[in-house]
RNA sequence: GGGUGAUUAGCUCAGUUGGCUAGAGCACCUCGUUUACACCGAGGGGGUCGGGGGUUCGAAUCCCUCAUCACCCACCA
C-alpha cells in the first residue's frame, strides 16, 4: 500500500499549496462557462497575528471560492492587509510604553516611519498564515490599504465629495479621547452605564429676587456655562425667563432662556447650558447665539483661561474641587445618586470629552438615500436576512461623519489652509509637503489623517482598480463576507461609497458571520487570556480539520462558542477519507481505467450511485444558499455512513472497481472546498485520475441510478440491521444461520448478507426454525436455540409496547376527520401505509412472543 | 427608553417556507483482533425544543405574554 496508515497533514500541506501556486490555479480562469465569482477579503489589521475569527472568515470565503471555481467560473479571491490607522497606532504605542517611551517622543513623520516598519513585518507574516489556512488567493492581486491605488481612490472620493459639496469643514463638538489625543466618529464611542451623582446647584438671580436650581452630572463644566434654560411651558419658571443669574464660582452674569428641548420632568426642570462641552447644549447655544467657552483642553485638563484654583486640574479633580467649593459657598443644594450612560474610548476606556474642534465632516444624507433604496429594492441578498432591516434602520438615522483623526498613522488628508485666511481651504494631493504655494499664496497642510474607514469604504473596487479589466469583469463583487460586528462601520459605508463612486451596488450578497467565543461563551480577548491561536490548532489537527471544525455548526450571523471536539471530529473525518482511499487504491490498483459513467451491477452499486446523486444535489443546494455547515455535515455523512460503513463493506463481498473509484472521486470533489489539502493529496496519488489537479476539477454532476435496485439494498440494510440488533442484545457469536422461505433476493444476496450481518450462512428452507424476524418484509428466521430465544421475549415485549403506542397514535390521526380532509393526500397516504406496516409488525411480534412464552 | 438575537440531549450546536418517531459531533453504556481506518467497527441509552396562553387537522417552527442571557441603538442635563 502506497499510503501510510494515518494521515499526517504536516507532511503534505505546504507541498500541496506550492503545487497549486506553481500550477497557477488561483488565477481566475473560465472552465466551461463565462460566469465569474469574486470575493475580496476583509483585510486583517496588520498589527498582530491572525486570530481564530480570521480562520473562520477565510474558511467560509475559501469554501465559496473553491466551490465556484469547480463550477467552472472565473474565480477571483483577493488578499489584503489593513494599515488600520488608529488601531495599529495604539498597538504600537503600547509597545513604546513598554520601552518607556511615548508618541510624544517623536515627530509625526518619525512616528509614521516607525509604525510603517512595525507593520511591514506583520504583513509578511500574514501571507504565510493565509497560505497555511489553504486560502486559494490570487496573490498577484494582493492589496495593502496604503498601496498607491487605495490612497488614490481615497483622494478621488474626497475630491468628488468636496466638489459636490458633501465635504465640509467646521468647528463642531467632536468625540475626543484625551489619552489618545484624537477625535472619533459617533459610532466609535462606547457607552457604558456608570454610577455617579446628580448635583443640584443653586444659581442666584442677579436682581436678588431669588434663585434657580439646576441639576447636572458634570458640575466641572459650569465654568463654561453661558445660560440656564427652562421649558417655555413650565409655569414654575415663567417669570424667570429673560432674567439673569450670577454664575457661582465665576463672576459672570448669564441669561435664563427658554427652549423646548428642556424636559420639565427631569431634575429641577432647569438646565445649565455649556455649549462647548455637551451636544445638547451645543445645539441650544447655536439656536440662542450664546458664547462658546472652552473649559476642558485636549489634554483633558481645565484650561488656562479658567480661574487659577482650577487651572490644569484633571476633569475628575476639578469636579471634586468644584463640588466642595460649591458646598462651602452654600451653592450646592443636594447631591443624589444617579446612574447614567457615559461614552468611553473603545480602546483605552478614557471618558470621551465632547470638545470643539475644526474637523472634516461628510454630509451623509445624500449618501444614505440611494443606499436605503438599494436595500429596500432587494438588490442585495443578506445572510442572515434580518441584518438588512437593521442596516436600513441604521442608515435612516445616520448623522454626519467626522473623518479627521489626529494621529500619525494613516492617509494624510489632502487639504491645505491659507496661512493668511483660515477660511480658505484648497484640495491638493501634494501631502508630502508641509506647505505649498498656489497663486502666490502660502498654504499649510492639514496635519490630520483620514479615519481608516474612509479609505476602506472603497475597498471592493479600489482593490480591483476603478475602470480596470478586473473591475469590468469582477465588479460588483459576488459576496462580501465579513463579521456581523462591522455591519455599520464597514458594510454600510462600502454600500454608500460604492453607489456614490461607481453607480452600482458594490456586492450582490452580504454574508455576515458571528463572533467565535471561547468554550464558555465569553468573548475572546488577550486580557482574559482565552485567545486561541489558529496556527497552533493547524499544527495540532491540520489545516483541513481546523477549517471544517471551525465552520461546523456555524450559522450566519450567530456567535458561536469554540469547541475543540469539532476539530477532533473533522480531523477524524480527514483520516477516514485517507483510509477509504488507501483501501480503494489497494483494491483496484494503479492500472485501473476510470470511466465517468460507472456501470452499476448490484443493488449496492445502484444504492451508492443513488446516494451520490442525492448528495450532489443537496450539497450543491446548501452551498448555493450559503449553508456551509449543513453542506459539510452532509459530506461527512456521505463519506462515513453511506460510503465507508455500507458501500465499502458491501464491496468486500462484490467488488465493482468502477463504482468504488467513481464514489471516491465524487466524494473527493464534494469534500474539496471543506478539506482542500487532504483531498488534493489523495487526488495526487490516484494514478487513474485524468484531471491533474483537484482544485480545478469539475464539480460532479448527478449520476444515473436504478432506484428500484437501490431500494433492494435498502431492504438488505434493514434486514442486516435487525440481525445485528438481535445478535448484540443476545450477545451472540457469528455461528448462527439465517433461514428464509422463498425470498429470491436473499438467495441472490446470500454472501453479502452473510458478511454484513456476520451470520454463518443464508439458507433457503421450507419452514423456518428459530426466531422469526419482525422488522424486515422477508420471511426469515435466525437459528437461535430455544433458551436464548426465550430470553429475547422480554425484549419483544418492549417492542410490542412501542408498536402499540405507534399504532394508537396513527389511528388517532386517521380517525381525525379534519386531518384526513385538510392534510395533503400524500401525508394521509403515508400515514395509512405506516399504520399498515406497524400492524403487520405487531402481528409478527405477538406471534413470536406467543411461540416462545409457552 | 427603543430594537435585535438567543434559550433544543451532559457539553457545543444544526433544524430552509408549519408535516415521517426532533438531528449532529463530542461525552456516556454494552460488545468487538472482521479484506482500509482504534483518529476504528457493531449495538444502545439520553430531549414534555425556557415558562404560560393562542391560531391550526398538525407548532421547536406562526401570534401574544412572561422570564433569563447577549448584543446594538438613543443627546435626556
Amino acid at each position: 500500500m502506497n499510503l501510510p496508515k494515518v494521515y499526517e497533514p504536516k507532511e503534505y500541506e505546504s507541498d500541496i499549496y506550492a503545487l497549486w501556486e506553481k500550477s497557477d490555479a488561483f488565477t481566475p480562469k473560465n472552465r466551461g462557462n463565462n460566469d465569474t465569482f469574486s470575493i475580496v477579503i476583509p483585510p486583517p489589521n496588520a498589527n498582530g497575528n491572525l486570530h481564530i475569527g480570521h480562520g473562520l472568515t477565510l474558511g467560509i470565503e475559501d469554501i465559496a471560492i473553491r466551490y465556484n471555481r469547480m463550477l467552472g467560473k472565473a474565480t477571483l479571491f483577493v488578499p489584503g492587509a489593513d494599515h488600520a490607522g488608529f488601531e495599529t497606532q495604539s498597538v504600537y504605542e503600547k509597545q513604546l510604553e513598554k520601552e518607556g517611551k511615548s508618541r510624544f517622543d517623536f515627530s509625526r513623520e518619525e512616528l509614521y516611519d516607525r509604525v510603517y516598519d512595525f507593520v511591514a513585518e506583520n504583513k509578511d507574516n500574514y501571507e504565510s498564515q493565509f497560505r497555511r489556512l489553504g486560502a486559494s488567493l490570487s496573490w498577484k492581486h494582493y492589496t495593502y490599504t496604503l498601496d498607491p491605488k487605495i490612497v488614490a481612490q481615497a483622494y478621488n472620493s474626497f475630491k468628488k465629495m468636496w466638489d459636490e459639496g458633501l465635504i465640509y469643514r467646521g468647528e463642531r463638538l467632536v468625540n475626543f479621547c484625551t489619552f489618545h489625543g484624537t477625535g472619533f466618529a459617533d459610532i466609535e464611542v462606547e457607552y457604558k452605564e456608570e454610577a455617579s451623582h446628580l448635583w443640584h446647584i443653586t444659581y442666584p438671580l442677579t436682581d436678588g429676587s431669588g434663585s434657580i436650581t439646576v441639576a447636572t452630572t458634570r458640575p466641572e463644566t459650569m465654568l463654561g456655562d453661558t445660560a440656564v434654560a427652562v421649558n417655555p411651558t413650565d409655569e414654575r419658571y415663567a417669570s424667570f425667563i429673560g432674567k439673569t443669574v450670577k454664575l457661582p464660582l465665576m463672576k459672570r452674569e448669564i441669561p435664563i432662556i427658554a427652549d423646548e428641548f428642556v424636559d420639565t420632568a427631569f431634575g429641577t426642570g432647569a438646565v445649565k447650558i455649556t455649549p462647548a462641552h455637551d451636544p445638547n447644549d451645543y445645539e441650544a447655544g447655536k439656536r440662542h447665539d450664546l458664547p462658546f467657552i472652552t473649559v476642558i483642553s485636549h489634554e483633558g485638563k481645565i484650561t488656562h483661561d479658567m480661574p487659577e484654583d482650577y487651572r490644569g486640574l484633571e476633569v475628575l479633580e476639578a469636579r471634586k474641587k468644584i463640588v466642595s467649593d460649591l458646598k462651602e459657598q452654600k451653592f450646592l443644594e443636594k447631591e443624589e445618586d444617579y446612574t447614567h450612560n457615559v461614552g468611553h474610548c473603545y480602546k483605552c476606556g478614557t471618558v470621551i470629552q465632547p470638545l470643539l474642534r475644526d474637523q472634516w465632516f461628510i454630509d451623509m444624507q445624500p449618501l444614505t438615500k440611494p443606499a436605503i433604496e438599494a436595500l429596500k429594492s432587494g438588490k442585495i441578498v443578506f445572510h442572515p436576512e434580518v441584518k438588512k432591516q437593521q442596516l436600513i434602520t441604521y442608515l435612516e438615522n445616520l448623522r454626519d461623519w467626522n473623518i479627521s483623526r489626529q494621529i500619525a498613522w494613516g492617509i494624510p488628508i489632502p487639504a491645505f489652509q491659507n496661512l493668511d485666511d483660515p477660511e480658505d481651504w484648497i484640495f491638493d494631493e501634494r501631502v508630502q509637503e508641509e506647505t505649498i504655494t498656489v497663486d502666490g499664496k502660502t498654504y499649510r497642510r492639514d496635519p490630520d489623517v483620514f479615519d481608516t474607514w474612509f479609505s476602506s469604504s472603497s475597498w471592493p473596487y479600489a482593490t480591483l482598480g476603478l475602470g480596470s479589466d478586473d473591475y469590468k469583469k469582477f465588479y460588483p463583487l459576488s459576496v462580501m463576507e465579513t463579521g456581523a460586528d462591522i455591519l455599520y462601520p464597514w458594510v454600510s459605508r462600502m454600500l454608500m461609497f460604492g453607489l456614490y463612486n461607481t453607480g452600482e451596488i458594490p456586492f450582490k450578497t452580504v454574508y455576515l458571520h458571528g463572533l467565535v467565543l471561547d468554550q464558555h461563551g465569553a468573548k475572546m480577548s488577550k486580557s482574559k487570556g482565552n485567545v486561541i491561536n489558529p496556527m497552533e490548532k493547524v499544527d495540532q489537527y491540520g489545516s483541513d480539520a481546523f477549517r471544517m471544525g471551525v465552520i461546523a455548526g456555524q450559522s450566519a450571523g450567530n456567535n458561536q462558542s469554540y469547541d475543540e471536539n469539532r476539530l477532533v471530529a473533522a480531523r477524524n473525518f480527514c483520516n477516514k477519507l485517507w483510509n477509504v482511499a488507501r483501501f480503494i487504491e489497494d483494491k483496484i490498483g494503479d492500472d485501473f481505467e476510470l470511466r465517468h459513467n460507472p456501470k452499476a451491477e448490484t443493488p449496492a452499486d445502484n444504492w451508492m450511485l443513488h446516494k451520490l446523486q442525492q448528495s450532489i444535489r443537496e450539497i450543491s443546494d446548501c452551498l448555493d444558499n450559503y449553508r456551509f455547515a449543513e453542506a459539510s455535515e452532509k459530506v461527512y455523512h456521505l463519506l462515513w455512513d453511506d460510503f465507508a460503513d455500507w458501500y465499502i463493506e458491501a464491496s468486500k463481498s462484490n467488488l465493482n472497481p468502477g463504482v468504488l473509484a467513481y464514489g471516491l472521486e465524487t466524494i473527493l470533489k464534494l469534500a474539496h472546498p471543506f478539506a482542500p489539502f487532504v483531498t488534493e493529496t489523495i487526488w495526487q496519488t490516484l494514478k487513474w485520475e485524468d484531471e491533474s489537479l483537484l482544485i480545478t476539477a469539475q464539480w460532479p454532476t448527478e449520476p444515473k441510478a436504478n432506484d428500484k435496485e437501490a431500494a433492494i439494498f435498502e431492504e438488505v440494510k434493514s434486514l442486516v440491521t435487525e440481525i445485528r440488533y438481535i445478535k448484540a442484545s443476545m450477545k451472540l457469536g457469528h455461528t448462527n444461520v439465517l433461514y428464509h422461505r422463498g425470498a429470491q433476493l436473499l438467495n441472490e444476496q446470500r454472501q453479502l448478507i452473510a458478511n454484513l450481518a456476520r451470520v454463518k450462512d443464508v439458507v433457503e428452507v421450507e419452514d423456518g426454525d428459530g426466531l422469526h424476524l419482525t422488522t424486515t418484509a422477508f420471511d426469515c428466521w435466525l437459528d437461535i436455540d430455544a433458551a436464548t430465544a426465550e430470553s429475547f421475549v422480554r425484549e419483544l415485549g418492549n417492542q410490542i409496547e412501542q408498536q402499540q403506542k405507534a399504532i394508537s397514535q396513527l389511528e388517532g390521526r386517521l380517525s381525525n376527520e379534519s386531518y384526513v380532509k385538510n392534510a395533503p393526500n400524500r401525508l394521509v397516504d403515508e400515514t395509512r401505509d405506516q399504520l399498515e406496516s406497524a400492524k403487520q409488525q405487531l402481528q409478527k411480534l405477538s406471534d413470536e412472543q406467543a411461540r416462545f412464552s409457552k
